[in-house]
DNA sequence: CTGACGCATCAACGAAAGTTGATGATAACC
DNA sequence: GGTTATCATCAACTTTCGTTGATGCGTCAG
C-alpha cells in the first residue's frame, strides 16, 4: 500500500480556499483546455481586469495556476501537480474502513 | 469516454467552501473513524462548545456531514455521498487530454 | 419538580475576503 | 518619442466569515 501523504491541514485549507469561489473555478474551468492569457478570460468572465488579477494571483499563490510572461500578456494554466494534490487529498478525507463503532459518547 | 457531469460550479464552490477551514477539516478527519457527538470534538479540538456547533453546521449545509439526535447527545458523520462527490469534482477539474495550444491572444 | 448537562442559536465584534476604480509599469505600435 | 494596450498593484469600501459569550431549549438524574 502506498504510505498515506502527511496530509498537511493547513495546505488542504490553502487548496480548498483557493476554489471555494465559483469565479476562480470558472477560471479553471477556462483553463482546462488550455492556457489563456487574462484578457481572454475577461472575456470569458465577463468581469473587471482587475478582479481577474486577483483571482489569478489567488490561485497561484495556492499553486494551483502558474503564469507565463510573453510581450505584454500573462498567460496562465493550470499545474497538473497540483491538481493531482487535489484530487489526492479529496480521497484522503473519506472515511477509514474499519469504523471504531458509534462509541461511548464524551468517554 | 464518460460523459462528463454536470459539474455545477456553485455546488462546488459550496463543498470547496466548508472544506476551506483548517478546523473544519480536522472535524473531517476526526470523523473519518466514525461518528463523534461534539463534546467529543471539543475536546479534541480543544475550541469551545459554540464554535464547533457553528462549523459543524456549515459542513451539515454543505451536506459534507450528517448528524442523528441521541438522548442529550448529537452524534456527527461524514457523509459519504459527499465525499464521493468532492473526489469526482476533484478529478473533473483535471485539464484536458488534448490542449488547445497556446492559442492567439484576445482572439 | 428542580437542577445539571449537551447542544443550538443569537448578538456583537474583529478579521479576512471580494469588488471597484485609479495609478503605475512594461511592451508593442506609429 | 509619444501613444496605446496588457497587466499588476494600491486604496477604499462592502460583504462575508470566524470567534466569543450569553441565552434558550430539550433531556437525563436526583
Amino acid at each position: 500500500m502506498a504510505t498515506t501523504t502527511p496530509l498537511s491541514l493547513e495546505r488542504a485549507a490553502r487548496l480548498f480556499h483557493a476554489l471555494s469561489d465559483e469565479k476562480r473555478l470558472r477560471i479553471v474551468e477556462q483553463l482546462r483546455s488550455g492556457e489563456r492569457c487574462v484578457c481572454d478570460l475577461t472575456g470569458a468572465l465577463s468581469a473587471g481586469q482587475s478582479l481577474l488579477s486577483f483571482h489569478l494571483k489567488t490561485l497561484k499563490e495556492a499553486g494551483l495556476v502558474t503564469d507565463r510572461r510573453q510581450g505584454r500578456w500573462a498567460y496562465y494554466s493550470l499545474n497538473p501537480q497540483a491538481m493531482a494534490e487535489l484530487e489526492e487529498l479529496a480521497g484522503a478525507l473519506r472515511a477509514d474502513a474499519e469504523q471504531s463503532g458509534p462509541a461511548h459518547c464524551c468517554g
